[in-house]
DNA sequence: TTGAAAGCGCTAACAG
DNA sequence: CTGTTAGCGCTTTCAA
């Protein structure tokens, strides 16, 4: 008999003669089911082309999905153009893969702004990770807390009901800096993350600085310019990328006394740095020293490797999602702040 | 009164003094509701903390959950270490982000497999995306289709009940290999995609061609032979990244009578031989010519262009993502074969 | 314009 | 080991 409407497990149960309790458990396995029962309602199901318990259902009963979302205050293309970013995925799907259906990837679609509240009430999530977590999120944070939904925050500001997993930024920056002063560099620039919101390049002035935002921005700053000892002469890419680096690296670099030495905030923007000093006809490291942040793979820098603070951004992801687990569980995890070590690589030199 | 479980409609209806029929239709603004019932019903649902529908209980009532399931045949760090796979899920976000909650990412965990069978099945999808759509991935696409689920596969080979965004791979390849024989060359190689399932590096050799396996891969290379009229001398790349495209362009050119001309069968790969030849102290393009194909931006190539087929990268997902919304409607949209077109960079010029 | 009632498909007590 | 029963929270007829 030819039955239009997909089978459910009350058909499958029906056919093989059992309860729909008995074919629920055949299912799960989550309870004493007879192998032979079992198999017949396997069987019955095969027949029937019943392809498993709905997930739908399953979740309105169970009161969970198992779906974990990972939300991007960006543009998808944006935020998936970071290997930094693309890494704490990679982490996170390691650890959470084998648990549930997946990643939901919940980003934005204007060039700047995260998914909108409305996106996030309906997203039918276990747990949130915040993948880029700044000061402008606190609007994201919201609906999800009023739904009670776990959320662990990635380098964010450290927000009330957020598990935090974080990285020495300021460290880190700090003794690059140190690592480019110890070799003997006075006239020191840098080229700092994008000051969000408000994503803009320029120079960095004292307003800009002033503005509220990126906690990571102002950390691996305050890091260089504690090094330092006072502020320093900053240009402000509007992302981090190759090519905002070189913009960056021109700006800086083409003027009457340039700099011997750049940090940058992040290795793409170290390697558009690097990029602009070699078509401004600087030789690295000879004439000019540069480091990053990250330590992403750079194999086009190739037989350069950058000097740069080394962060765990697979293991950022692992633990985020380790902490996720734990949320669920009910159990509530530690702040996690990892630590960041300086690779001193062949792009820093004394200066001439 | 203090309730410790969280508020549901009933409660708001009850609060609000009004049904929970009203209640809900206060909040989907599907039906009549006078202004000053809806807002009673908002008020109550603010005081209460009730943040919204549950989306579990929208999702089984309805049917459909608005999650659209993007699958690659492989692991999460490799999938989107690939900017074509980047660009392909930023025109699925920017078509089907303003309808639902967002994209669910399913890869695998292992190296070169997709998410497994129950992952697929438990996923609460409404449709799903094939990004990396070989043959191998026969096994993910018949569980979806037992559940009915509406599928689109992108550049895969045609199988029924999948819409399928197809790029003009042959063509294109043709077109690439045919400006490099007009230029002269007559030594020419090639460097082909993995050839999945089983990627390896290696020389290509016949008992690799006659495996069945990537669409993409046999497509382009068809291309490339069709166009020179005999097979190829190729190297068949494990990955498409630059760095195997350098290993492929040590083991090409490193050799007594190297090519005059590699025709690569991505960008990132013709990237990687560009930096093999330059180690091998050759210039390109006067000592060896290089095409890709993609299109994608290489900004650290500066000041070369590449040579290569540009395809619409952005548009594969655009276009998939209507189709998805085509197959959610209930109409079935045509398959869809885009035009590649061949942009002559600076990577390619006679051999001397 | 509002309310009553049915039920989406499943799982988890509980009883046998 | 298996069956009965009661909802999960919501939307959607249908009737008032």
């Amino acid at each position: 008999m030819a039955r239009t409407t997909r089978p459910t497990l009350t058909h499958v149960a029906a056919s093989a003669g059992v309860s729909v309790s008995t074919a629920s458990l055949a299912f799960s396995g989550a309870g004493p089911v007879s192998e032979r029962t079992r198999q017949r309602v396997l069987d019955a199901a095969a027949e029937l082309g019943y392809a498993g318990p709905d997930p739908m259902a399953r979740s309105l009963r169970q009161g969970r999905t198992g779906i974990i979302g990972v939300v991007f205050a960006e543009r998808l293309r944006h935020a998936f153009r970071d290997p930094v970013a693309i890494a704490l995925l990679d982490g996170l799907a390691e650890e959470l893969g084998p648990v549930g259906p997946g990643l939901l990837v919940l980003t934005g679609n204007d060039e700047r702004a995260g998914p909108s509240t409305e996106q996030l009430a309906a997203a039918p999530l276990d747990a949130a990770v915040f993948a880029t977590c700044d000061l402008e999120e606190e609007p994201l944070v919201e609906p999800l807390r009023v739904r009670e939904i776990p959320m662990v925050g990635i380098e964010g500001p450290r927000m009330p009901g957020v598990s935090l997993v974080d990285i020495d930024n300021i460290g880190a920056s700090r003794e690059v800096t140190e690592h480019i002063l110890s070799l003997g560099h006075k006239r020191i620039a840098a080229v700092v993350l994008p000051w969000r919101p408000g994503r803009q390049r320029g120079f960095l002035d004292r307003a800009r600085r002033d503005l509220s935002g990126s906690v990571v921005f102002a950390d691996r700053l305050r890091g260089t310019e504690e090094a330092i000892g006072a502020s320093v002469h900053a240009w402000e890419a509007a992302a981090s990328t190759v090519e905002e680096g070189r913009a960056a690296g021109r700006a800086l670099l083409d003027v009457d006394e340039p700099p011997t030495a750049i940090v940058a905030h992040s290795d793409l923007l170290a390697a558009g740095v690097i990029q602009a000093a070699h078509e401004l006809g600087l030789r690295v490291p000879e004439d000019l020293s540069v480091a990053g942040f990250d330590g992403i793979d750079t194999p086009w820098l190739d037989p350069l490797t950058l000097t740069t603070a080394v962060q765990p951004m697979v293991e950022k992801g692992r633990i985020a999602g380790r902490m996720v687990t734990d949320l669920l569980a009910g159990r509530t995890p530690e702040d996690v702040l990892l630590p960041v070590h300086l690779r001193v690589g062949g792009t820093t030199a004394p200066p001439r």
